[in-house]
DNA sequence: GAAATTGTGTAAAACGTTTTACTAAATTTA
DNA sequence: TAAATTTAGTAAAACGTTTTACACAATTTC
């Protein structure tokens, strides 16, 4: 059939055992007995047997990444497919595999029972009670993405009120003292993660927020048009708005657009993260991006370094949004 | 450690080997001691060493997918994670696991030598010429997701020619006898074989459609404006547009409610997909829906079956569009 | 009633690695 | 130079299944 570790052992005239150890790359081989195998492995064309492997170490190299994979999550979690990406490329630059599967389908606590994978990425909306009880229960190596609100549990997110007050802060720079906040339901984590850092950085720089201009939406189209108005029409209008969503600065964008309210001119405009809706804005907007990708990379590290070194400690850090200036702010000239 | 099928056989008082039959449903075995046995794996939480699995039956169990996962191809290509959430979903219900794997960074003739997964299904974007070569070549088991032109390989892809006949069709149903056609480049297959479904229904009906009406852009936001704009403002008018892709619908919604142009009143329009950027055309759009989730699992089974009965004949395959009506088409009363 | 068949189950050989414990030769140390 | 140490490599035992070939009893056939 295929070549096998023997065949490159009987053709190298050495034992499969030292075969083996240069493969793995265990010191304790000479340096011309390792190019001779070597050079028998690139003319017999041989790779090891991953399954054969993965019995004999007791590892199978293969990290599960659960999410919820119903029909309305790629649309309403955009950056679930970004975080994936993130995590396979970290995974396979450290000889890992990237297996995917589905809460509402996958038998996990079956999967984990049969050594299917070494560790598992949980995305944040897939993280349920029963899986939680079953980590922790199993003691199973693991990380969740996004921050699970009362739980004790690995994880790593961005640092969304950071983010907040990056906003903030760069209104000020811009010249605005009344800036507004336009968000999704107050039940919303992000959301208010968003707001709580915008309003610190406030209050640090002696503002305080007026009531009605912080508005509460179900993050809609609809919602935040209408939200938009009357923010833009009602009494004193705020020289800046804080968008936590990019469909919000959307739906602002065009109330504005209606209004004939200009952006940045009249009123200026700041979001969190570029995608899908933000290329859509005009002008061009300044936000606050999430390198989600990179959040994706954080956790398949740490829980490779988990992995290694187990910790009996819960481990949680966060990742830094970054600035990305648009034509929605303008800056004072200094 | 964990308990083994030794364990389970020891307490059930049979031999393993009675114990794998049970497991993997060969007959032969009496229903009392079937019984007893699965008593006992229960009882013992028992459940079979994937590994071990894998190596003595000379299959993982495991499909690989392969798809071009930098940066730009999430937004570029909004369907790749849809069809991946079909696959994973078909996979799994047949007891495989879905393996993500990047073409720009993974050696996949390494992985197919060390068996690390029985086959591969590749998103069309990642189908390289050595790619293509690797599989055929080896003969490696596989299905290709988009029909790639020019190769003899097996695929499965949507029928974007019925697709555009479907447009046409409602269209004039809709009482629209001059339809103009809002495309992509002229390279771009997918725009091309809906612009040769639309042709082709419309030379059925006698209707030859206007030069000036077929219109190739670089696929756009601004391209779709500048586009619409000349359709709608250029010598006649026609009475319905069918847009290639939803970023154009959008664009030409835009274009023609800055021109006080009414859709559908003034001139209809019809879109294919319903992603990312159809919730955000007004009136919602009638487009014609490409059920890519669906097209994930239909290349799984096909794969799949494949690997059970291989055929030397190469394989291929499309799955239909569906119409989904919306308020930017009216059919005419009948 | 002997021979053939059927129904249940077992022993043991794969599967292709990794890893442990060991050996023999070469080198260093005392 | 004998003893100790280091270097380079090996033999064989895991790892936990699946699968093949076979055994033995109970039943059926002639």
């Amino acid at each position: 059939m295929s070549v096998t570790i023997k065949d490159v052992a009987r053709e190298a005239g050495v034992s499969i055992a030292t075969v083996s150890k240069i493969l793995n790359r265990i010191p304790g081989i000479s340096e011309t007995t390792t190019r001779r195998v070597e050079e028998v492995m690139n003319r017999l064309d041989y790779a090891p047997n991953s399954r054969a492997a993965s019995l004999a170490r007791k590892s199978s190299r293969c990290i599960a990444f659960l999410a919820k994979l119903d029909e309305s999550e790629p649309y309403t979690n955009p950056h679930l497919f970004d975080i994936m990406c993130g995590v396979q490329e970290a995974l396979y630059a450290k000889g890992y595999s990237f297996m995917l599967i589905d809460v509402l389908q996958a038998d996990v606590e079956r999967m984990i029972l049969s050594r299917s994978f070494d560790g598992i990425i949980v995305h944040g909306g897939a993280l349920t009670k029963p899986i939680y009880q079953l980590l922790i229960g199993r003691k199973f190596p693991h990380i969740v993405i996004g921050h699970p609100s009362g739980t004790r549990i690995n994880w790593v997110d961005t640092d969304n009120s950071l983010g907040g007050r990056i906003a903030y802060e760069h209104l000020l720079e811009c010249g605005c003292v009344n800036t507004a906040f336009l968000g999704a339901l107050e039940t919303d984590d992000i959301s208010n993660e968003r707001l709580a850092g915008f309003m610190s950085a406030a209050r640090e720089n002696g503002y305080e927020c007026r009531k009605e201009w912080i508005v509460h939406t179900d993050g809609s189209l609809q919602a935040g048009r209408e939200a938009a108005v009357s923010l833009l029409t009602g009494g004193k209008r705020p020289q800046a708005v804080i968008c936590s969503s990019n469909l919000l600065a959307y739906a602002f964008s065009l109330a504005a657009f209606k209004l004939s309210v200009h952006i940045p001119d009249d009123v200026q405009l700041i979001t969190f993260d570029r995608y899908p809706y933000s290329p859509l804005i005009e002008p061009e907007p300044t936000l606050v991006q999430i390198d989600v990708r990179d959040m994706g990379r954080a956790a398949a590290k740490q829980l490779l370094h988990e992995l290694k070194k187990p910790d009996l400690r819960v481990q949680s850090f966060t990742t830094l949004p970054s600035l990305i200036i648009g034509r929605s702010t303008k800056i004072l000239p200094a």
